[in-house]
RNA sequence: GGGUGUAUAGCUCAAUUGGCAGAGCACCGGACUCUUAAUCCGUUGGUUGAAGGUUCGAUUCCUUCUACACCUACCA
C-alpha cells in the first residue's frame, strides 16, 4: 500500500495528527530532529529539589533542560501545564504566553499527547507545591501520530499490552518497573557469579542434537549444510563440556526453547541461568542459591521480604531444608516406613486429584508414585524458601548416584511461592553409566517417547577423558523475576512473549 | 487437547423481550495564567471480530471460524 493509501485509510484522529504534522513542515518546524541532549532527568529532579521552596529557587534559579513524552496537557489560555515523561518517571512543565513567547505558545498548543519534546527553563513550584519546569522554550523532538490509550483506565487489553509492549510500557508505570528490576536482577546476578569465580560462557542454541533435558525441541533447517538442526532444550551439555576442559566454574545465562504448551508458567523461549562447579556438591549449592538470591532481593528490592501473589514470603535466613519422604509423609499424616509399602503407595496415587490406575500405576516405580503424591500434595504448599531433597533415583537420571544408598540421588529442588525455582545436582561422570543411560533413552523413543534424550557421542567422549567431581543447578530466571516483582504471569515478566501472530 | 468466558468509537465500557448503536475520556472548535482524571460550552467519530443462517427487522437468537483471557491437561 503507498503512503497516500495507508494515510487515508487511517482513522481521522491520526489523519488529523498527520495534517498537524504537514502544517509543521510547512512552517520549516522540524518534526524530527536530532542533536538535543537533556542535562536533566525527572527522578533527578525530584529527588534533589522536591522539597524545595520557591524562595530558595528565586534566590538561586536552576535552569535545566529536559526531554520527554508528553503525557498530559492542561491548558488555562494564556498559561498552560504539561506533564512530561522521560525513562525515570513525570515532570511538570508550565509554558505560558509570557515565558515563551507568542509564537512559541501558540505552536505549543497544536503539540499533542504523545510528542517528545524538549523544554528548558527554570524550576519553580507550583501553588500546589509540585516542582515544575518554567518553560523558557519548548521544542518538538518527535511528533507522535498515534492517540495514547485513555487517560484513566489506560491500556488494560492483556493481549494489546503484550503484543504492542512499547504501548504498555508508555502508560503504565508498574511495567516499565517491572522490566527495570529484570534488567538489575540479571546484572546483579552476574556480578554474583563472576564474584565467585565463575566465567561466564555461551555454548551453542543451534544444535545438531538438542540435549540436557527432555523436552520437545524446536526443528529448523540449515541451508549450507542441508541438514535440520534443533534450537537448544537446555545448555547442560555443553557446560559440562566446558568443566571437562577446565573450566571448573562455568555460568550462562540462557535463553532455551522447548516446543511446549503455554500457560502461566510456561513460555516458548525462557531464561535460565545454569552453573556448573567443579568440585562442588549439591550441598554446597544450596548455600550458593540462598546467598545469592538474599543478595539479589537486597539489591533490587532492598529487603528480603517479598510479597508474592497474595502470600508473605521471607527469603532472609536459613531455607528450609526438607527430605522428600519427610514432606510426603508429613503431608499424608503417616511414618515415613508406610512410604516403603508399594501397596499403601498405589492406593494413595490411585486416589489422588489426578489419579494413575491400571496398567500405568503398576508400569511406575515407586520413586515415581512418590514424587507423584509429592508433585500433588506438597507442592504447591511449599510458599517459603525450602530446599526439598533426596530425590529417588529413577526419576532423576543425570544424577550421581548416593554413596551410602545409590536408591536415591545426590539432588535438591528449591521451590518458593509454591513452583519450582531451580533443580540441582551432583553431576553424573561416569562415562559408561552415563552411555548405558543414553541407551535406554533410545529404546524409549523407539517406542514413541519424542521426548526421550538422543544419544550424544562426543558427550561421552568428553567424560571418558575425565570430568572432575561436579555439581550443577539451574535456575529459572523469568520465576525469580516473578517472584521479585510480584507478578503471577511468565508473560508478565518477559517483554515481548510468544503470540500467535495477528 | 478439554472446559468456561470475552470481542461494540483511538481508549474504558453501556445498549431493556429482537425495534433509530450510546456515555466518559481522547480528538476538533470556543472560554480560561496554578492545573494535575483541570473545568465549562459546542461538534466530530461505528463494516458492533469474520462468514453464513432465522426474521419485516439482529450488537442481541442459531451455526461455523478467528483471536484473546481464565481454568484444566500435557510439559520442567
Amino acid at each position: 500500500m503507498e503512503n497516500t493509501e495507508y494515510i487515508e485509510s487511517q482513522n481521522a484522529i491520526i489523519r488529523n495528527r498527520i495534517d498537524k504534522m504537514n502544517a509543521f513542515k510547512d512552517e520549516g518546524v522540524e518534526v524530527y530532529a536530532t542533536n538535543y541532549q537533556p542535562d536533566a532527568r525527572a527522578a533527578q529532579l525530584k529527588a534533589e529539589y522536591g522539597t524545595a521552596t520557591q524562595e530558595t529557587f528565586d534566590a538561586n534559579p536552576v535552569h535545566v533542560k529536559v526531554a520527554g513524552r508528553i503525557m498530559a496537557i492542561r491548558v488555562f489560555g494564556k498559561g498552560s501545564f504539561a506533564a512530561i515523561k522521560d525513562a525515570t518517571g513525570t515532570i511538570q512543565l508550565f509554558v505560558g504566553l509570557n515565558t515563551v513567547g507568542e509564537e512559541a505558545y501558540t505552536r505549543y498548543k497544536k503539540f499533542d499527547i504523545g510528542d517528545i519534546v524538549a523544554a528548558e527553563g527554570t524550576l519553580m513550584m507550583s501553588k500546589t507545591n509540585e516542582l515544575t519546569v518554567r518553560t523558557t522554550t519548548i521544542k518538538l523532538l518527535t511528533k507522535s501520530l498515534r492517540p495514547l490509550p485513555e487517560k484513566f483506565h489506560g491500556l488494560t487489553d492483556t493481549e494489546q499490552r503484550y503484543r504492542q509492549r512499547y504501548l504498555d510500557l508508555i502508560v503504565n508505570d508498574d511495567v516499565r518497573d517491572t522490566f527495570y528490576k529484570r534488567s538489575m536482577i540479571t546484572q546483579k546476578i552476574r556480578a554474583y557469579m563472576t564474584n565467585q569465580g565463575f566465567y561466564e560462557v555461551e555454548t551453542p542454541i543451534l544444535q545438531a542434537k538438542a540435549g540436557g533435558a527432555t523436552a520437545r525441541p524446536f526443528v529448523t533447517h540449515h541451508n549450507a549444510l542441508d541438514m535440520d538442526m534443533y534450537l537448544r532444550i537446555a545448555p547442560e551439555l555443553y557446560l559440562k563440556r566446558l568443566i571437562v576442559g577446565g573450566f571448573e566454574r562455568v555460568f550462562e545465562l540462557n535463553r532455551s526453547f522447548r516446543n511446549e504448551g503455554l500457560d502461566r508458567r510456561h513460555n516458548p523461549e525462557f531464561t535460565m541461568m545454569e552453573f556448573y562447579m567443579a568440585y562442588g556438591t549439591y550441598t554446597i549449592l544450596m548455600e550458593y542459591v540462598e546467598t545469592m538470591v538474599q543478595t539479589i532481593a537486597m539489591d533490587v528490592m532492598g529487603t528480603t521480604s517479598l510479597r508474592w501473589n497474595g502470600n508473605d514470603i521471607e527469603v532472609g535466613g536459613k531455607w528450609r531444608r526438607l527430605r522428600v519422604r519427610e514432606a510426603v509423609a508429613s503431608a499424608l499424616g503417616v511414618t515415613e516406613d508406610k512410604l516403603s509399602d508399594r501397596a499403601f503407595l498405589e492406593e494413595i496415587v490411585s486416589n489422588l486429584p489426578e489419579p494413575i490406575r491400571g496398567d500405568d500405576l503398576a508400569k511406575k516405580s515407586d520413586g515415581h508414585l512418590l514424587m507423584e503424591i509429592f508433585d500433588q500434595k506438597v507442592e504447591e504448599t511449599l510458599i517459603q524458601p525450602t530446599f526439598v531433597y533426596e530425590y529417588p533415583s529413577s526419576v532423576s537420571p543425570l544424577a550421581r548416584r548416593n554413596d551410602a544408598d545409590p536408591n536415591y540421588v545426590d539432588r535438591f529442588e528449591v521451590f518458593v511461592g509454591g513452583f519450582e525455582l531451580g533443580n540441582a545436582f551432583n553431576e553424573l561422570n561416569d562415562p559408561l553409566d552415563q552411555r548405558q543411560r543414553f541407551l535406554d533413552q533410545i529404546k524409549k523413543k523407539l517406542e514413541g517417547d519424542d521426548e526421550a534424550h538422543p544419544m550424544d557421542d562426543d558427550y561421552v567422549c568428553a567424560l571418558e577423558f575425565g570430568m572432575p567431581p561436579t555439581a550443577g543447578c539451574g535456575i529459572g530466571i523469568d520465576r525469580l523475576v516473578m517472584l521479585l516483582t510480584d507478578s503471577d504471569s511468565i508473560r508478565d515478566v518477559i517483554l515481548f512473549p510468544t503470540m500467535r501472530p495477528e
